[in-house]
DNA sequence: TCGATATTTCAACGATTATCGAATAATTGT
DNA sequence: ACAATTATTCGATAATCGTTGAAATATCGA
């Protein structure tokens, strides 16, 4: 269930740009209803190509899925890889040391570390 | 106790480069104890100037402290970092969807979601 | 079929990134 | 002061990235 290590940079990488991100918490809003891409253009005020390009990065990642509906295409987040990738995290970062995670427990407020089912 | 978008696009880009994602685990891996630039460079077999530049990469985006220690650096993991970088995930994935935490809550395992404190 | 809408692809560009070899600090022991 | 150890900084280079304008593709309605 978990992820290549190559699978965590890219979909690390496909978050650590600005639009991306921008991008990807907005698709997040959106739910499963997901977004056209054009829309999602002018919401966030960004050429129609770049938009392309980068949404094609996100997908290529595995975070967000592409689903033609008539002329547009409609964008989505896929909560599955989404939850994979902070899994993923979560477990680094316990690795060997459960009471690291403690540190995330107190602070994070919206996060508790329970059991190993990550393994 | 947030982080600023800015910051959350550096600790991801920080962690989206192979040889510094296992920089980060080793280094989590250690914990507070840390680990000196040196030994990561011949742990991981990486030329020490290269490593030199990740390091800085990491430290710069706040997820990893270096501390001199007679020759050496020793370099840790800032878990209130990792934990706010994490925080701000869970937290964006939340955002005005609770139930689509659901997911992260059933797939997981060692994430669950409870009250909202991360707002 | 034609034109309009929606999105992607392509080629090119400047900017950034990862890596390397060499040189430069900082610290310690003699 | 000197040499050895540890780590960083400096140029240079090849590769990758983000953006742009123009062209191409796909879909729909008249």
């Amino acid at each position: 269930m978990s992820f290549s290590e190559d699978q965590t940079v890219a979909q690390l990488g496909a978050l650590a740009q600005a639009t991306r991100l921008a991008v990807f918490k907005t698709l997040i809003r959106e739910g499963s209803k997901g977004m056209a891409a054009g829309l999602i253009a002018s919401t966030l005020s960004v050429a129609p190509n770049t938009l392309s390009s980068h949404l094609s990065v996100l997908q290529r990642s595995g975070l967000v899925r592409a689903e033609r509906q008539g002329r547009s295409v409609i964008y989505s987040v896929d909560m599955d890889a989404v939850s994979g990738l902070i899994d993923t995290l979560v477990h680094d970062c316990c690795a060997g040391h459960p009471e690291a995670c403690a540190v995330i427990d107190r602070s994070a407020g919206a996060v508790a570390v329970g059991s190993d089912s990550a393994a």
